[in-house]
DNA sequence: TAAGATACGGAGGCAGACTCCGGTTGGCAA
DNA sequence: TTGCCAACCGGAGTCTGCCTCCGTATCTTA
């Protein structure tokens, strides 16, 4: 489960190109979403296209090994956000970033919620402490009552995702309004008195 | 409007093959999604690939052809819901129908989404008239005080593709879990004392 | 410094989108 | 019925990108 530390370790020219394949696949998936090119990432980096495939065998290993820091850091905060005083509140916090993250680069969110089905690729196992975190902040919430009882996480997750997925598809939105779509999915669209902030 | 009476009537020949494109685009699509070969439809038609992209000069054309039906239809029961007693009910009711014609072939939710943000699309006229009966149902319920007065039908559709698409990134998910998630949409997750059915 | 394990690179095969233009044909006028 | 030509057809060709394979180059270790 630990790619940094194989068995041997690289020798120094690959673990050169390696690392600059990543640095050039965020730039490329910034700018051209997940879709960008890998003969193109492979050029920028000064590699031949072999040498990215035999690093990265699949495309979804080399997001991952791009995603990877961002993961961990999202899974530690979900962990932190155990001990915060408000569980509906911290749900919210860890369903934003969950949100966030997918929308990094365009074409994210589809590419996780693709993966995610699929237990042997990279990606599902990099997101595992994410959605293991989220679904201890759930539960915490739903036995404080705030949040309903019968919601599973894995509809939170997809609902969270499919919010995602929509705002990024929109290219004139911003941050406030990710706020304000996951604001209407925790509130819901129908009229009763507003929750009060917890 | 109507693309059925160009200027001038289609030659017999040219009428035929377009009509045998559309049927066998509409079986491509079913059973490969929107992303299905050209080339294998032209294939299906018995006919050139030329003679595809003489008719449909963009995927999104052929992607209209075969969907224009569905839309007329659906854009005529979001009319006639407007009659119906129970707004909320209504409205709910049309944002099933939007999300389960975004459904109908595997990727088409994201194929939608994004010619929608482009006017000049055919798929987005197409559209056009279901959209603008949904934002007559989302007026009326607002009124009725059933839906939140602040909600914009930009957000709602939003909304929807978004839990339709999420719906349909799940291969194990059944009609039944498309409802579900709209009710949690509707609902929201937030535990209150739940609205009688209207 | 030499051997051999490790890694490189890009040619090449494949697939699908889309264009272009010589050849064909349906439909109308005489 | 015939002849004409605008309308239409078809598929070869070009381009882009994915991915594999293997001869060559480089690094590491003794």
């Amino acid at each position: 489960m630990d790619a940094e530390t194989p068995a041997r370790p690289l020798r120094a020219d690959a673990r050169r190109n390696r690392d600059r394949l990543v640095a050039e696949a965020r730039a490329a998936f910034a700018q051209d979403g997940v879709a960008a090119s890998l003969e193109d990432v492979a050029a920028r980096a000064g590699v031949g296209i072999g040498t990215l495939y035999r690093h990265f065998p699949t495309r979804e290993a080399l997001l991952e090994a791009v995603l990877r820091e961002r993961f961990d850091a999202l899974g530690a905060e979900a962990r932190a956000l155990l001990g915060h005083a408000a569980p509906r509140a911290a749900l919210l916090t860890w369903a934003r970033g969950f949100a966030e993250a997918g929308t990094t680069f365009r074409g994210l969110t589809a590419a996780l919620s693709a993966t995610l089905q699929d237990e042997t690729s990279a990606l599902h196992a990099s997101c595992a402490a994410m959605r293991t975190a989220g679904e201890a902040l759930l539960t915490r919430a739903q036995h404080g009552g705030e949040i309903r009882a019968d919601l599973t996480v894995a509809e939170l997750s997809t609902l969270v995702f499919g919010v995602a997925w929509a705002h990024e598809q929109n290219p004139r939105t911003g941050p406030a309004d990710l706020d304000r779509l996951l604001a209407l999915l925790f509130d819901g669209l129908t009229t009763r008195p507003p929750r009060t902030p917890a």
